[in-house]
Formats: C-alpha cells, structure tokens, sequence
DNA sequence: CGGTGTTATTTGTGATCACAGTTCGCCCAT
DNA sequence: ATGGGCGAACTGTGATCACAAATAACACCG
C-alpha cells in the first residue's frame, strides 16, 4: 500500500491521502513501521484477547446505559436489524454480515447517550476489523446469533443481568474461537 | 490557534502542524468545528462522568493484569513516584502533579503487558487533560493522594480486590467533585 | 452612538515539488 | 546456478503555492 497509489485511486492529490492514512494510524486501525511504510497490524492471539476483553468490559456498560431509554421502535429496529444479518448469512456474505452485526451493536450504544464511550468501543472494532474478517471467513454461520436474539429479549423484559450477559457473551463468543 | 501559528511556534512548515493537529483530533483531544476550525472540547459534566467512567472500567483490569507481574523493583519505583508527587504539591506544580500522576498510573500499567488497553487508557487522559487542568487548578492539594499508597500497599500485599479498589477510587475521587 | 453592508485579511484545504532514505531489480563474479 | 553488490525507481516527508471560504475590520447610514 503505497500512498501515492491510495491518493490516485481515490482520485484525489498525496495531501488528502496521507492525512486519512495518518489518521487511521492514530486511531490503530493500522501500523506505522519504522521506515514510514504502512501495514495493517499483526493480529496476535494475545492483542486479539486484549482487544476482546476491552469489548467485553465497555460494552456491557454501553447497553446497561442504553436500557432505560429502550423504547419499543428501538428494538423493533434491532430485531429488523436481526433480519438483515439472517439475509447476509443465508448469501454468504461475509463483510456484508460484519457490518450488520456491528450496525445492531451501534444502534443499541447510541442510546445509551455516551459519546466518548461509544467512540472508543468503535475504535476498538477498527482494530479489529482484519481480524473479524479472518475469523468470519472461515467459520461457516447457519443462522442469526443466538445472544443477538437473547439482547433483544433481554431488552424487552428490561432485564439488565441478562442483558450484561448476553452482550458479554455475544462479544467474546466469536473472538474466542480465533484465539484457541 | 491557527494552523500557520502552530506551524511557526514550532519552526517548521504547515504540512507537519496540520498532521499533528489532525492527530489529535483523532484521539479526541481536540475538537474540529464545522468550518474546519479547531478548538478543546467543551467539558460538560456528562462529558467528565463519561470519561471517568472508562477509566473506572478500564484502570482496575489492568492493574490487575500488571499485579502478578510486579516485582519489587516495580513497586520501589512507584514509591519514588509518589515523593516526585508530594515534590510537586509541595511546589504548588499543577501540570507537574498531573503529569507526576499520570506517570504513576503508566508506570504500573506498562507492566500489564496490554498495549491497546494502555494506549486506550491513555487517550482518555487525554481527553481529560483540559479539565485535569481546571480541576487541580482549583484545588488546594495538601499530601500525596491516600489512594495511591492504598495501591502500593496492596500490590506488596497481592491483595488484587483492594488494588482494584484503590485503582477506581483513585481514579473516580477527584473527578467527582469537578462535577457537582 | 449603534447596526449593517462591503471590503480586506486571514485561514484551512488540496496540489505540486524537491529531497533523502529505502526498496527492488539486475548484472556480474565465483 | 547462486550470492553479492550496484544503480535506478519509488516512497514518505516537509515546504511552498493557489484558491475558496470564513472571519475581521471598517466605513456609512439610521
């Protein structure tokens, strides 16, 4: 990944380029090596473990917070969100599914009204983009996760043990099999 | 602050100034406004609650991550860290007691061996930073926080749920009276 | 003296260029 | 055929410039 080459396949001069790159490395979307090229980072089962373990102390907190604003147009947005994930699991899709599944997380933090948090959780999903992409293109998913559906549950009855724990369990489920 | 000012204070171009700037931004210590200016966040008291709530979460899992890797040298240095701080209060040194601090903190998580965890961490601070500033501005300190020889005595203890409690107290004390 | 329209200065953004360091390919000696 | 060394091409960094937008200064009118 040569800078000038992201610059003209973007259409657009080396400035630009290299403050996105920059800024994807700020936020450890990605690895700046000594000599100033750019890799993306070793995903070792150790910063895999870290970075799933950062998900499962925040994220829990994020959907506590975001349970007593919970109306019902939120979850029905979650269980239509549920629906778009069995479509991308049926096509294989597999970027396609990763992006919904962390669409339904974002939209159950958004309402937990903590910016600073939610950003932070999403810059850990930044990190761990490559290795979800790795890890979810080899397993072969049959249906919608069951947690997603335990957190929908969880936030009808209002629930907020339960809820904890499936969110908990949905974050580390998948991370963990990568790690073994 | 202009970017041609920065960029002048520091003798060199626009080029590398504006890259800094847009760093910090990324790591949300600055705030970019709509017309591309560039300013320190507002501190709402949200805002506070919010951030000490990441270090409450986050601080206590890695002191206990660092705790059964530290040896005595470590907690000699912590020590010595701690008369650095009682220097500052005694100094009224308010960015030297922060940065003394801060320095306690990195000093026992380095030995966590959870680099994104710290570097999370630290990002935090950062957003903090500005209202660090404000809160010891204000604040008369007498001695070295109790809290911190809480930590050292329960790290020579092993005893990890007093570290944890002393972490998040220290942690949560002085942010709390910034917010009321 | 205060509000308003216009002008002049300043600012951030993106583009382009020069330069130093690195990487890669290629040729030759063994 | 293979390893080592040399040169060319390329890469990232920082500097400078043109431009559009936004801000600040200011004169003018009520």
């Amino acid at each position: 990944m040569t800078l000038r080459g992201i610059a003209r396949s973007f259409d657009v001069s080396m400035t630009p380029a290299r403050e996105a790159v920059r800024r994807l490395v700020a936020d450890g979307g990605l690895n700046l090596s000594s000599s100033g090229r750019v890799a993306t980072p070793e995903l070792s089962s150790e910063r895999i473990e870290e970075l799933a373990s950062i998900r499962a102390l925040i994220e829990p907190e994020l959907a506590t917070r975001a349970l007593p604003r919970a109306h019902m147009a939120l979850i029905d947005r979650l269980q239509s969100i549920n629906g778009t994930i069995a479509e991308t699991v049926a096509k294989h899709d597999d970027v396609g599914y990763i992006r919904a599944n962390l669409d339904f997380h974002r939209t159950l933090y958004l309402r937990a009204q903590a910016p600073a948090m939610l950003a932070l959780t999403e810059t850990v999903w930044l990190q761990l983009g490559p290795t979800m992409r790795a890890l979810y293109a080899r397993l072969n998913r049959t249906e919608v996760p069951h947690n997603h559906r335990l957190i929908v549950a969880a936030l009808r009855a209002g629930d907020e043990p339960g809820l904890r724990l499936a969110v908990r369990s949905d974050v580390t489920q998948g991370l963990k099999m990568l790690t073994v």
